[in-house]
DNA sequence: GCTTTTTACTTTCGGATTGCAAGTGATTAT
DNA sequence: ATAATCACTTGCAATCCGAAAGTAAAAAGC
C-alpha cells in the first residue's frame, strides 16, 4: 500500500520507495514490487531520465486504489494525530 | 480490518469472528481484539442475548472506517474476481 | 579510460510473528 | 448432573521480517 501511495505521489523508482519515511528494507521492497507486478497493480517501464534504468507506474487497476488511499487519509486526519496529508484533492 | 468488517456486517461476538470464512486462529484473533481495543477502534460490551458473555462494537473512530471498507469493496468488485459484496449501500 | 558512486536488487541470519493444535476455566444448555 | 459452548491461553514448528552486508550493472566524475 505504501508503494502504491508513493506512486500516486509521483515517485517511481526503486530508490524513491526505499527513501520513503517508512524506510522499508530493500529485500522486502523487492518482494513487494514483484508481488504488485504479479497482481497487475504496477508495471515496469523505462526510467524517464534518459538512462537505461527502470521505473514503475500504476496500472489502471492500481490507479483504481486511489479512493481507498483517500478514504484512509481522511480517516487518519480525523482520528489519528500525526497524520500528514500528502495526497491531494478528492476522487 | 476483517474484524472491523465483521462488526460493520453485524457480527459482534468472539465466535462470530472466529467462524468468518477467513478462519483466523483464535490466538491471533485475541491479539487483534486487544490491539483494536487499545487503538479505541472497538470496545467491549455485554452480549445482547441476556447471557453474561461478551460482545464487541465499533467506537465512533471504528465506525469512521466504513468508507475505507466501501472503497476497498468497490475496488475488489471492479478488479478482483471472486469478490463478494456483503457490505451495503454507499457512505 | 579508469575509478568511484549509484542503482536495483540478493543473500544471510537472528528475532518476531503466525498458524495449528490442544488445553482451560467459566458459563450455558440439556 | 452432565455435556457443550464460549472466550480465550499455551506450546511449538514454520514462516516472515528487519538490519546489514554483498553484488553486478550502469552512470558519473576526473
Amino acid at each position: 500500500m505504501l508503494v502504491v501511495r508513493d506512486l500516486v505521489l509521483g515517485g517511481s523508482r526503486f530508490k524513491d520507495f526505499a527513501r520513503s519515511p517508512e524506510s522499508i528494507p530493500t529485500n522486502i521492497l523487492a518482494d513487494r514490487l514483484q508481488r504488485l507486478r504479479a497482481a497487475e497493480v504496477i508495471r515496469q517501464i523505462p526510467a524517464a531520465d534518459g538512462t537505461r534504468r527502470l521505473a514503475y507506474e500504476l496500472t489502471e487497476k492500481g490507479a483504481a486504489l486511489r479512493p481507498v488511499l483517500l478514504a484512509l487519509r481522511d480517516w487518519g486526519l480525523a482520528w489519528e494525530s500525526g497524520t500528514e496529508a500528502r495526497l491531494g484533492s478528492r476522487v
